[in-house]
RNA sequence: GGGCGAGUGGCGGAACGGCAGACGCGCCAGCUUUAGGAGCUGGUGUCGCAAGACGUGCGAGUUCGAAUCUCGCCUCGCCCACCA
């Protein structure tokens, strides 16, 4: 380029600091994001709300980044989305915090929050915080304490007395669901938990074990419904009577013993019997010259399951009770034994014992001497009465089975569950691994459970005019293993709601489960005094159309709210089945070191510090591409620098008042588009390839830009953020070789970079903003309309066809789409390279996939 | 022990029956810059001077064609774990 280019300012060097935080306190002001109850077409979008655990980590970030750009494009596509945003501000940590240090865990959370929430709000992201919701708060808890009572009174909450899991360092007992790993440990602070036998509040989640296990209205990842399966863990099967036989002294034989098994089919086998160590009739069947040894058993049994255990590797042991009970199909006696691998929680506490089909059965009859019958074997084989264990197969038939010898194992099932029945002596029934949810807690920090016990009227729920049942503040910490509730005089005087008598209140709080099953409901009316939320807008808004977060609460959070949904549905309070229609589980940040970041480890990222060094939309941006939104993945700050470099080319390209002047690279030629490759060799002079190639160019950024909008739209919808920001960066690319090819005034080129930045704008709130005003158009981008591909403009006008000879990719044929197959048969046969690869051969056949290859196939 | 998922360049990843490695990082060379930084252009799977051959954890199979589907194995991750 020899010819002076007029003198022009430089561009502006792209400095976010100069405008990000001005475009969020505008958006605030003009409440862009407020969702409105009486505005058409709902979109509920929401994503967990944080526990307050003191500072916005890069995690959060990464979790909230993907649902805001979902939500800025659907706005943008005309839905009316509400995002809110709240906290899970109830817990033990806060607590802990007061114990260690000396803070009210009031003061610490509502610090934290303050923290918290500006933090958050540096990220720009479109949640509408009017509706904050805090779960601490006695706004919020007085519905938490309401929806108790409302599950107290439909019977759907109880008091009992139950082996319960105890975290001896936190002092206060977990839900089933709370305790991790084989060696059972507190899922907040991994110490080895303990049974202990309490009186606690239960939620009677178990009632709703076969409908939570109906997954036909929602849209989930497949691994979440497989663990809340496997953890409702339904068998079918069949409960079947043995009689027992009478013994002098100990039994007279009235009352039977009834087995849970999911293979009655196998019942000519079982050679004994066994119960759990709790089992009510162990005692009363022990005969005396047994007592002595099961007593004993029991007992170690009971402080066996008090210490961690690893469970799988020991051996099964086990003592004879000294009684028989009967095979009902054999009529033959079999000995009745107490033995700790039978669980008293599961089933009917008691097995009938089929050693040579259950694995389990087979160590405990070979290490005792009992009898093993075979009695399936798989069909066709000959049955091998001295076999040893044999596993189930899928095609097996009955053997030694008296009258249902040679069935299937599925016929057997069916007609000796049949039979027991018409015998009165059983019959069909099923077993869940799911148990009662444990809601109680002992801890201060929680919504206190709105009970009072009185002498007269027994346990009374709080009238609701008395609620919230407010925490009182002046309360010592120190943990006991009891509420500190307990010890506070003022806080456990209250009154009989019935009589008037002096009672005593519940000191329990409520585990913060309970919170978070509910609050996506107060989401619709977060104000609202009278009730806990609105009808009218409860119906408006739910059921929640996209939630977000992270698997780990596949069978807590995730199931608890399912179970609420349906129970308050029952109740008349909700008018739907589940509350999360579609679920997206993001991935995990780990730290550097491939951890979980936790500040004990000091592998936590700081968001702030990157906000200051490179701005929110780079750090958004950077999120976003990363990898898959659902894989997560170690920290790893390399690439910043990459997407940096990106947004300062947007922001080159996006400047209506600037043309860049930087010389294309070869001197006479036209920078070429990277997105179609060179133009084919031609003999025209310079200024001819010059023009024809602006004429291409044109409709080559027009191409490009609508397979952008084609692809970024169903990148975003289906959360593949990390293909949609490349697609973007290669428009991009498209501009600036487009901006160097002597484009920049043409209507297409300005039309590409205003489309660039309503693509980007969901991702980039800010850059796109500062850009779009710059470009003199109407704030503001986010209340643009969604660009809209058009098909025909994304079709290419060549395309260019792999011709492979068998298989192997050998030359390419450059055709119009539309070709026909002909045509591009003949072509590819007369292809030079494709001929040299025959070497003389007739092909055999080719295969024509449209649009996509040829193969030339010699052989066969 | 059972269930689910994943193994692709130096790195993050893309493609998910049809051109393996899009996009980005890093690296190399050149240009530009007073210098530093930044920026720009080109290159960058492996072997080979090249033609070409080989290449998606390993081994088989299906197919005209496999990173993709099937079977077996190995490794890693997650969930459950005496559930009859």
């Amino acid at each position: 380029m020899t010819d002076a280019a007029p003198p022009r300012a430089r561009p502006e060097r792209h400095d976010p600091a100069s405008y990000e935080a001005k475009w969020r306190e505008r958006w605030e002001r003009d409440e862009l994001y407020r969702a409105r109850d009486d505005a058409g077409e709902p979109f509920y979008l929401l994503t967990m709300y944080p526990y307050t655990s003191g500072d916005v980590h890069i995690g959060h970030w990464y979790a909230s980044v993907g649902p805001d750009v979902v939500a800025r494009m659907r706005r943008m596509q005309g839905h009316h989305v509400m995002l809110p945003m709240g906290f899970d501000s109830f817990g033990l940590p806060a607590e802990n915090a007061a114990i260690d240090r000396g803070i009210h865990p009031a003061v610490w959370t509502n610090d934290n929050i303050e923290r918290m929430r500006a933090q958050f709000r540096t990220m720009g992201a479109s949640w509408d915080w009017s509706r904050e919701v805090v779960a601490s708060d006695p706004g919020f808890y007085r519905w938490t304490q309401w929806l108790f009572i409302q599950f107290y009174k439909a019977g759907l909450a109880y008091k009992a007395m139950a082996p319960v899991d105890w975290c001896p360092k936190d002092q206060v007992v977990l839900a089933r669901e709370q305790v991790l790993g084989a060696d059972r440990r507190c899922w907040r602070c991994d110490t080895p938990v303990i049974k202990r036998d309490l009186e606690q509040w239960f939620f009677r989640i178990t009632k709703y074990a076969d409908e939570l296990l109906d997954f036909s209205q929602i849209d989930w990842p497949d691994p979440i419904l497989h663990m809340q399966t496997n953890w409702i863990g339904r068998s079918d099967g069949a409960e079947i009577d043995f009689a027992v036989a009478p013994v002098a002294g100990v039994d007279d034989g009235t009352e039977p013993i009834r087995v849970f098994t999911t293979r009655p089919d196998t019942i000519f086998g079982a050679t004994f019997m066994v119960l759990a160590p709790e089992h009510p009739l162990t005692a009363r069947l022990t005969t005396d010259d047994r007592r002595t040894e099961v007593e004993a058993y029991v007992a170690a049994a009971r402080r066996e399951s008090e210490i961690s255990r690893l469970a799988a590797e020991r051996e099964r042991s086990g003592v004879f009770i000294g009684s028989y009970a009967v095979n009902p199909m054999t009529d033959e006696p079999i000995p009745i034994w107490v033995a700790d691998y039978v669980l008293p929680g599961y089933g009917t506490g008691a097995i009938m014992g089929v050693p040579a089909h259950d694995a389990r059965d087979w160590d405990f009859a070979t290490r005792y001497d009992l009898p093993i019958e075979h009695v399936v074997a798989p069909r066709g084989t000959e049955p091998d009465v001295d076999a040893a264990f044999t596993a189930h197969t899928d095609d097996e038939v009955l053997v030694n089975s008296g009258e249902f010898t040679g069935m299937s194992a599925a016929e057997g099932i069916r007609a000796i569950t049949a039979h027991l029945a018409e015998q009165g002596m059983g019959g069909p029934a099923v077993s869940y691994k799911i148990r009662d949810w444990l809601v109680s807690r002992q801890r201060y920090w929680g919504a206190p459970i709105p009970i009072v016990y009185c002498d007269v009227h027994g346990p009374q729920p709080v009238p609701d005019a008395e609620l919230p049942v407010l925490l009182p503040e002046d309360v010592d910490f120190a943990p006991t293993g009891v509420s500190p509730l307990q010890s506070h005089p003022g806080f456990l005087a209250a009154v009989c709601p019935v009589g008037g008598e002096p009672a005593r209140r519940e000191t329990d709080t409520m585990d913060t489960f309970v919170d978070s099953s509910w609050y996506y409901l107060r989401y619709t009316s977060p104000r609202n005094e009278e009730a806990a939320w609105n009808e009218e807008a409860m119906r408006h808004w739910m059921p929640v159309n996209l939630y977000t977060g992270g698997a780990e609460h596949a069978v807590l959070h995730l199931l608890y709210s399912r179970f609420f949904t349906k129970a308050l549905r029952d109740m008349g309070h909700l008018s739907f089945d589940e509350p999360f229609l579609a679920l997206r589980n993001q991935g995990q940040i780990l730290g550097a070191d491939h951890q979980r970041m936790s500040k004990s480890r000091g592998n936590v990222v700081n968001p702030d510090d990157l906000v200051t060094q490179y701005g929110a939309d780079t750090i958004r941006l950077f999120l976003l591409f990363i990898g898959p939104w659902d894989q997560g993945g170690p920290w790893s700050p390399t690439g910043i620098e990459g997407i940096s470099r990106f947004l300062a080319r947007v922001w080159a390209v996006g400047q209506a008042s600037f043309v860049e002047t930087s010389p294309p690279s070869v001197p006479g030629l036209p920078g070429f588009n990277p997105m179609t490759g060179e133009i084919p060799g031609s003999g025209g002079t310079n200024a001819d390839l010059q023009l024809a190639t602006i004429e291409g160019e044109a409709r080559n950024l027009e191409r490009v830009m609508h397979q952008t909008i084609r692809d970024v739209s169903e990148d975003y919808a289906g959360f593949h953020f990390n293909t949609a920001i490349s697609r973007l960066m290669e428009l991009t690319s498209a501009l600036v070789a487009a901006r160097d090819a002597g484009m920049a005034e043409t209507e297409a080129y300005q039309q590409a970079v205003d489309t660039l930045l309503r693509l980007l704008a969901p991702a980039a709130p800010h850059i796109t903003e500062e850009l779009w005003e710059r470009r003199g158009n109407p704030y503001s981008i986010h209340r643009q309309a969604w660009p809209v591909a058009d098909a025909a403009m994304a079709a290419e006008d060549l395309v260019e066809l792999p011709v492979q000879v068998d298989g192997k990719l050998r030359d390419r044929l450059l055709v119009a789409p539309g070709t026909p197959a002909e045509e591009i048969e003949r072509l590819a046969l007369a292809s030079e390279r494709v001929q040299a690869y025959l070497d003389g051969r007739p092909p055999a056949r080719v295969v024509q996939i449209p649009g996509r290859l040829v193969n030339v196939v010699t052989s066969r």
